[in-house]
DNA sequence: CGCAATTGAGTTGTGCGCAATTGGATTGTG
DNA sequence: CACAATCCAATTGCGCACAACTCAATTGCG
């Protein structure tokens, strides 16, 4: 029988060509976790950890919502993340006592000095990528673009 | 050459530069699986079990050790996910006769089905982008490229 | 042929990511 | 002041990712 779809130039093969795009992005965040990861193991950290942990060495201490808002993470993942990184000994979380809803997070002496340790990081991260620092600068703005379009089309 | 910091290592802020890279890549991801998700409830599908139906509608059947590769994936992640998708009615597994070890996943006929009902999904985000064609192109490749790359650092 | 090494799928355990819900704290409005 | 609406963190539940492991089937090698 006739398909009903004569308004929309459906072809067998556009399937196809849409998984190159957002399989790529999928495939290079994986990537990309993966070659982070023998480098955040010699630190004891998760990537979502070393995110959290860039963002507390850049200004503390933030809240719970501050590091979500962020990160784009919401409560049900910074939760268990920030118990984790506790229980390392890296932060320490201590209620607001302006605001008893919120909970701050505070960086520890070891998670300040951890920021030595992290330091050679992003330069041997660069290595592995294998791009000219023009071409990581274009495709981090074609990214932040895409990111903010997709975030307002809902 | 432009904002070319690269060669001076070590410094305070050097963390904060490198989390602009990857930051922008994980969070592009995301992104864009968040706004796959409205579309794919519609079919009652995860992003990733969208990526084995795409490969699956492009050729059929594959084997489970096949899908990874073509997904990058391993056996502890589809073997559940294929699960989920055969108790939803849309693949089934069968041992191959020939190597008892191989697992090959079959298509049935709503799994075939819904091919039609996901073809306009690839335009939907197209357009949700906001990106040019050509725009578009190029990132791909470049993720493409970096992905080769981050995985042939190893 | 016989048996060790390899292969393929599955299972277990840990840690995200996100929707939905809970419960206490705060704010806004009458 | 009262109290409903809102806010914030935490919890629960589900589905990936991925490492490490198990077990059966197959292959390779003497």
């Amino acid at each position: 029988m006739t398909t009903s779809e004569g308004t929309r130039p459906a072809g067998p093969e556009a399937p196809r060509l849409n998984r190159q795009l957002c399989f790529a992005m999928y495939s290079a965040s994986r990537a990309a976790t993966a070659a982070y990861r023998p480098m955040l193991d010699e630190l004891g950290l998760t990537y979502p950890q070393y995110l959290v942990m860039l963002v507390l060495w850049e200004d503390e201490p933030r809240s719970v919502r501050g590091l979500g808002e962020e990160l784009g993470l919401d409560s049900g993942t910074l939760s268990p993340l920030l118990k984790r990184l506790e229980s390392l000994g890296l932060v320490e979380r201590r209620r607001s006592a302006a605001d008893e809803r919120r909970v701050e997070v505070f960086l520890t002496a070891a998670g300040t000095a951890l920021s030595a340790q992290a330091a050679g990081i992003p330069q041997r991260l660069a290595d592995a990528a294998g791009l000219s620092p023009a071409e990581i600068d274009q495709l981090r703005e074609t990214l932040a673009r895409l990111t903010a379009a997709l975030h307002s089309s809902r």
